[in-house]
DNA sequence: GCCCAGGAGTGTG
DNA sequence: CACACTCATGGG
């Protein structure tokens, strides 16, 4: 099966090594390897065909992968929308083919609440640990990401032998919290409504609710602000201050597609400005 | 050993 | 509103 990229870009090693999703590997052969759903899934590129293989197989993959990636973003018009700030057009040139990616809401929100003050590798870990005890088979040694009623299941006990440490709490209360049919609520309502409904729950708080509403939800205008965003805003254009005051900025600036400019931000900043040769200059 | 990490919760001024 | 402190723990 295929994904044709060749309308508008789409780059996998971008799109799934930048650190916003924590289930893809990329095997020593170059596939990206990872759970989607409840199959696990390779992921090759040549040029601008993405090649998709699935065990199980099923007949939806393509469609799965499709969501997944944002195959259908029009990303170029993005780019041209953001490159009105002189910052984004001198940087976004090598980031054409880095899409922001839709995770399914409930693993994302499970996710975020477990990333809090943790690097990649950890959180990478954490999920990995949370579904192999939780989850459910697919194949020898990848589990899926365990649904709200497995994991409303587990035990504060079970859940703090993960290695979590004060975010095992969290999990657990939110489990519980959290109804059947609360999620399906959720993606009818506005991000305004959503983000505040989001911030109930334990655990999350401003940049986890835009997390959520970035990648879980697919609310592009949410600019989720990490330590690493804290600092490009600073670096790049000056700004510093509290959560608000910054995400006030973001808003203004980059508009409906403010989560697009964080994930190009945040893959400079964090992926790219250590090896000294920046894609975004200052003025 | 150190410092840091896709922070949140709580209390205080 | 802002800041200060605490919370557990693994990676570099």
């Amino acid at each position: 099966m295929r994904v044709d990229t060749k309308i508008c870009p789409l780059d996998l090693d971008l799109t799934l090594g930048c650190g916003q999703t924590f289930r893809w590997r990329k095997a020593p052969n170059g596939l990206w390897e990872g759970p989607l759903g409840n199959q696990f899934i390779r992921l090759g590129q040549k040029g601008s065909v993405v090649h998709i293989e699935a065990s199980p197989g099923g007949r939806v993959v393509e469609e799965l992968v499709r969501t997944h990636l944002r195959a259908d973003d029009d990303v170029r018009k993005i780019q041209k929308a953001l490159a009105k700030d002189p910052v984004m057009a001198a940087g976004v040139s090598e980031l054409k083919g880095l899409r922001i990616v839709k995770i399914d809401e409930w693993e994302c929100l499970m996710s975020f609440i477990l990333a809090t003050y943790a690097n990649v590798p950890r959180i990478a870990k954490m999920i990995e640990t949370l579904s192999n005890r939780y989850g459910e088979r697919i194949v020898a040694g990848v589990h899926s990401f365990p649904s709200q009623e497995r994991l409303r299941r587990a035990s504060l006990a079970g859940l703090s032998k993960c290695g979590f440490g004060y975010r095992a709490k969290f999990i657990h209360e939110a489990c519980r919290i959290l109804g059947v049919d609360v999620l399906s609520e959720f993606k009818r309502m506005s991000s305004k409504d959503l983000r505040e409904a989001l911030k109930q729950l334990p655990g999350v708080g401003d940049k986890v609710a835009d997390c959520v509403l970035l990648f879980g939800f697919g609310r592009l205008d949410a600019f989720p602000i990490d330590v690493w965003i804290e600092r490009a805003l600073g670096r790049l254009y000056h700004r510093r201050g509290s959560y608000n005051r910054l995400r006030g900025f973001a808003r203004e600036q980059f508009g409906p597609y403010a989560g697009y400019a964080q994930e190009y931000l945040y893959y400079n900043e964090r992926l790219r400005a250590p090896k000294g040769t920046c894609v975004f200059s200052e003025e």
